[in-house]
RNA sequence: GGGCGCAUAGCUCAGUUGGUUAGAGCGCUUCCCUUACAAGGAAGAAGUCGGGGGUUCGAGUCCCUCUGCGCCCACCA
């Protein structure tokens, strides 16, 4: 207890944070005591921030309701292992520092070791992006990467996180690179990696291959075009009667490799077996018949392209069918005539389109189709959903390509619902939030895709055998021993050959790829952990905190981290990865519009953090019920502001009288129904923090302080100052 | 098409297994610079708990249904 003559005359919240951060930083206050065995710890896998910019308002929130949660297991006796990390690779980064620095990665380009990025802000609008080398490129990622990541701390500290700095982590770091390719390894050595060389959802923008979780699909303007095919006629040749179809991708025409109808459809039963020829380019392909075929939809007769959609994948792979693909990495039809196309009128079609990005030939196509007579009436404009890449700006393509996988259930009934089981193992707060990852796993079409054709990310970890001719033989995968770890196949060296053989016939090349960041940020338990570290006394804290007790994140991210992290922690350690889930809502701006920063109503922290300070911006956080999406509330704010100073006031008429004498009992009756007062809202705090429901610790004691205030300290005045 | 959430005073929200006249804060009205606090205190007005139906002695709370808003998921040619 302070001293009574520590105490100021008016009692002020301006400045009282740095004064704390100081304190708790000289004391250690915070630090895990890593002594404590797995009873008596409280581990929280906490979410590392996405650095690309600055923290939001939202992560303010989320991060004190969390924050709350550990100071109560302090209090009741709890080592509170309460890491934080700064998940900063991936692409997020790349967009960032191209953003920034108005550069792109070109990884044909040489090292050039005295390159120094403008910004972009000094760079002309029309300025195209100036390519630098792979190495540049990522040294450039972790200059501007550690900016922001200092800016980041900043925030944290100054919102009084407990955090335990000493086990800060970043994604890219070294501690990150090595759990997560220890981890690849283990699932490769497992059968849980496999590669695949197949079609893919592609990013022609950002050239990389990308998940199912990180697609969205968006409302767009599209058009219906009817298009006429030519029934195949006794001779081989194209006839007069046609078969009409309706397309939003007439582009993709020199794709088609089948017409399908569903098979029960009497319009299109007499032409299954047979063949028509494609409109422009010639080619006889089949009518083929696939229950997939909606009757309903346009003429009830679809062409099959590889590739225009994820229908398209489905009828490929079930109905055999060749692949006929044109667009490649660069989103554009290849230049060269296809070989399936042969007729003279097909390859002056195709040449009008070659080269073009999806766009363009779309434009060109109905041009020609018009001209051939072959689109029947206008295009009919429509809205219709496509996918994107979620930070995409044009739709996916789908292009076959050779990738890597994990396991996910995806493509595997048993697996699947082992994962959905695990659902079982985790406590949800709010437990209807159960119902996002059922619905998530339960609707995967495919396993988890991790390779990226990108640069700041971590290496996958393998090479491949090259053949006499030089070509990578892909099923001979060159494996590195786990105490080589963290590794970078490009420059380090597999066991028995040497760095000169690298890229020569019957030498090695490595994997180009790095792994997507949720294949990093999935093992965070295990990063924070330090899982199969060797710090002198090896493995003597991941058994302390695995599983952890918690994990808190927001809702809209249980399909990609919260299921990647279960995914790893099954295969790994066969258990869910934590104890308890609790999902945070989303921060909603004053009109209760979802906040973005394309609206510009982004609110940033730090000047709320100055205006009202760390209590009152803590204060309105924690009124925000578990899982419920919150306005950000000035009035809030400064209801929190003044309740701190009450408290500040409070306490300085309670400390003002100073120590109570040694063995001093409280026998007034009023004092007593304070002190069983109290008892009570202890309990009932304890119980809320105990189901992770801070909003209802806050106000039961708050009320509670509000009625001693009030009722108990106005009563006892007199007493106090002596007066009878 | 499937799933989930929300709808309570002008505003933002509580209301835990159904139980006396439905709560808080902000805002509004009136009063008070009283020695912890005017960045405060005291008092007051204000709601047919989205509509309809049902179960029950009793429903904001449980069941059915409808409406509106929001979110997640889906093979969307």
């Amino acid at each position: 207890m302070e001293h009574t003559t520590n105490i100021p005359d008016k009692p002020s919240l301006d400045g009282i944070e740095t004064r704390w951060m100081q304190r708790w930083e000289a004391d250690a206050t915070y630090r895990f005591d890593r002594t404590v065995s797995r009873e008596g710890v409280f581990a929280i896998d906490t979410p590392p921030p996405t650095v690309s910019g600055s923290l939001h308002i939202g992560h303010v929130f989320s991060y004190t309701h969390t924050d709350t949660i550990a100071r109560y297991q302090r209090m009741i006796g709890k080592a509170v292992f309460y890491p934080i990390g700064w998940d900063d690779n991936g692409l997020a980064t790349e967009r960032r520092v191209q953003n920034v620095t108005g550069v792109r990665c070109d990884p044909s380009m040489p090292f050039d070791p005295d390159f120094t990025a403008p910004f972009r802000g000094d760079v002309p609008k029309d300025h195209r992006a100036i390519p630098v080398s792979r190495p540049n490129f990522v040294e450039l990622c972790r200059e501007i990467t550690h900016l922001d990541e200092t800016a980041f701390e900043a925030i944290i500290r100054r919102l009084g996180l407990s955090v335990d700095w000493s086990f800060l982590y970043t994604t890219i770091g070294e501690r990150a690179r090595q759990a997560s390719q220890r981890a690849f390894l283990r699932n490769l050595a497992r059968g849980e990696a496999y590669q695949q060389d197949a079609p893919t959802l592609y990013d022609i923008d950002e050239r990389t291959a990308v998940a199912q979780a990180e697609m969205e699909d968006r409302d767009v303007p599209g058009a219906y075009h009817q298009v006429a095919f030519h029934r195949t006629a006794p001779d081989g040749e194209a006839s007069p009667g046609d078969l009409v179809i309706d397309t939003t991708r007439p582009e993709l025409l020199a794709s088609c490799v089948a017409m399908v109808a569903h098979p029960d459809d009497p319009r299109y039963q007499p032409l299954f077996g047979t063949t028509v020829h494609t409109p422009l380019f010639e080619v006889e392909v089949p009518v083929l018949a696939h229950h997939l075929a909606d009757p309903e939809k346009g003429t009830g007769i679809a062409m099959i392209c590889t590739f225009g959609d994820v229908t398209d994948v489905t009828w490929w792979r079930e109905l055999n069918l060749s692949s006929r693909a044109l667009i490649g990495f660069d989103g554009r039809f290849a230049t060269e005539v296809p070989d399936w196309i042969t007729s003279d009128a097909g390859h002056e079609a195709y040449a009008q389109i070659a080269g073009l990005s999806p766009k363009q030939a779309q434009k060109r196509i109905v041009e020609l189709l018009t001209a051939s007579g072959e689109m029947l009436g206008n295009a009919r404009p429509i809205t219709h959903p496509v996918k994107f890449y979620e930070r995409g700006s044009r739709p996916l393509e789908i292009v076959a390509t050779r990738q890597w996988y994990i396991r996910n259930g995806g493509r595997d009934e048993p697996l699947r619902n082992a994962l959905v089981a695990r659902g079982d193992d985790v406590a949800w707060h709010p437990g209807y939030m159960r119902h996002r990852y059922d619905n998530w796993v339960g609707g995967l079409n495919g396993d988890w895709l991790i390779s990226r054709q990108r640069y700041f990310g971590v290496p996958i970890p393998v090479w491949y055998r090259l053949d006499g001719d030089g070509n990578p033989t892909y099923d001979e995968v060159l494996v590195p021993g786990e105490d080589r770890l963290p590794m970078d196949p490009s420059t380090d060296t597999p066991d028995g050959f040497t760095n000169d053989q690298r890229g020569v016939p019957g030498g090695f090349i490595g994997d180009p790829d790095v792994m997507d960041t949720w294949a990093t940020s999935s093992l965070t338990p295990q990063i924070a952990g330090e899982w199969e570290i060797s710090t002198g006394a090896p493995n003597d804290l991941f058994h302390r905190v695995f599983p952890y007790d918690l994990r808190p994140q927001g809702h809209d991210i249980i399909r990609t981290w919260l299921f990647s992290t279960m995914v790893r922690s099954h295969h790994e350690h066969g258990c869910a990865p934590w104890h308890h889930a609790a999902l945070s809502g989303w921060i909603l701006d004053p009109d209760r519009k979802k906040m973005s920063k394309s609206k510009g109503n982004v609110v940033t922290p730090i000047d709320l953090l100055e205006q009202y300070g760390t209590d009152a911006i803590r204060y309105w956080a924690a009124c925000g019920r578990p899982g419920v999406d919150t306005a950000v509330d000035e009035g809030q704010m400064k209801i929190g502001r003044k309740l701190g100073t009450k408290l500040l006031n409070a306490s300085k008429f309670v400390l003002g009288f100073g120590e109570p004498n040694a063995g001093a009992v409280p026998s007034e009756a009023i004092d007593l129904a304070m002190l069983a007062r109290l008892r009570s809202v202890v309990a009932e705090d304890s119980t809320g923090f105990d189901g992770f429901d801070y909003a209802r610790a806050l106000e039961t004691t708050e009320q509670f302080f509000w009625w001693f205030c009030d009722d108990y300290v106005e009563l006892v005045k007199s007493r106090a100052y002596g007066i009878h």
